[in-house]
DNA sequence: TCAACGACTAGAACCGCGTTCTGTCGTGGT
DNA sequence: ACCACGACAGAACGCGGTTCTAGTCGTTGA
């Protein structure tokens, strides 16, 4: 009798029709989410809009955290791809500075925050995944975080090895923390952006001009 | 007709009656915390074993929300000055070392961490209010972070003014991310206070034995 | 070709829980 | 003594995530 109920049904598994539905599931998310928090949110409408049942979302979807998880980590993807590409052109084409670890951390993330500046209700929605405690949503969150480790290592060339860890983790967190502290008025777009730069100049200023 | 609702009553204008409702209510969640998660938590049972009214705790807080936070702000003033009074009297005990800045801080970190360490649900609750939009609590918030400020610069000495400000921002929010990272499974508790360690040593390490 | 089966759909139903409302009572200020 | 107001117990409300029901359809395997 066991019960295993593995899931909602991996995504390897899927044909390309179900792919479709889920990408389907996920876009509406990403494209109602401009407009509205992710507590606003409700999946009878994501049902609706994305023309998928609302029982087949829950077959793709353990919940609607999970879903919100998987659809934040599909645009923050698309985001850091543009921003990164944005940084190595600007950065080959030698524009602006000869630039550093830090005045590359700095104009990546500045174009990051920008983004959330254009698009609030995404930034409520890092809030909202990120103290998800459904496992799916950790799952989808983990994935994110490598893509984003990644990213940030590469702007980081000329940092000593040991430095770049704990300087990632700080930064990291200082752009979390912050996106937060904004999003629930705790601090203004101003103050939040000032806070990172301020960091980042303080972690990674000595490696500039190396 | 101005329906004014100046809310959930001014806590100066209580009368001593009232603010022993309202210190049984924060009373009974600190205690209620300890064994089950904030979501778990629920008003009515609050209500109950405070011995106060469903509808009169809610003459005193806005909100579970609000609620919540203002009981996670109590208890973590008591702890931080539980804390800070071990802290000092070991510094001038001048126990186990001479004791920079660094020093200090890590010091100071790591009870507070080990407290979360014994209290999980403590650090569920603290990533359960970082993010509510509640007003009120915010408010609560944003007094309780105004008291760590004090608190950790007054440990931070030594420590050039403009160094200051951004460290107790990275380290803060290195504090709150891998907290919820933690609690959220996406970390051990081991990983969470090795990043934290590292990253003070980062900041903090260069004025050490000043 | 014809079941059998699994996944999909529309929509209703379920249910937990924060929040609000009702009716009553006790009390402190005048 | 009076009355307005806050407290009380508990019922009632409403929202929204999740689950369930019936019925449809396309694929598979004999």
């Amino acid at each position: 009798m066991a019960k295993e109920e593995t899931l909602p049904q991996p995504v390897s598994t899927m044909t390309p029709a179900q792919l479709e539905r889920r990408r389907r599931l996920t876009d509406t998310v990403i494209e109602m989410i401009d407009q509205m928090g992710p507590e606003q949110l409700q999946m009878r409408d994501v049902a609706e809009r994305s023309g998928v049942a609302l029982g087949t979302a829950y077959r793709y979807f353990s919940s609607k955290d999970h879903l919100l998880a998987a659809a934040w980590a599909d645009w923050q993807r698309r985001l850091t791809d543009r921003v990164r590409a944005e940084v190595s052109r600007d950065a080959s084409r030698n524009r602006s500075a000869p630039g550093g670890a830090c005045t590359r951390v700095q104009a990546f993330l500045s174009r990051e925050t920008r983004a959330f500046q254009r698009h609030p209700n995404f930034a409520r929605l890092v809030a909202y995944v990120e103290v998800s405690s459904d496992p799916f949503a950790s799952e989808e969150l983990a994935g994110l975080r490598s893509d984003n480790f990644a990213t940030l290592v590469a702007l980081m060339d000329g940092v000593p090895a040991d430095v770049v860890r704990p300087a990632m983790t700080a930064i990291n967190a200082t752009l979390g923390s912050g996106l937060t502290a904004w999003i629930c008025g705790r601090l203004t777009f101003a103050d939040f952006s000032r806070q990172l730069e301020e960091v980042v100049r303080l972690i990674l200023g000595p490696y500039d001009q190396a």
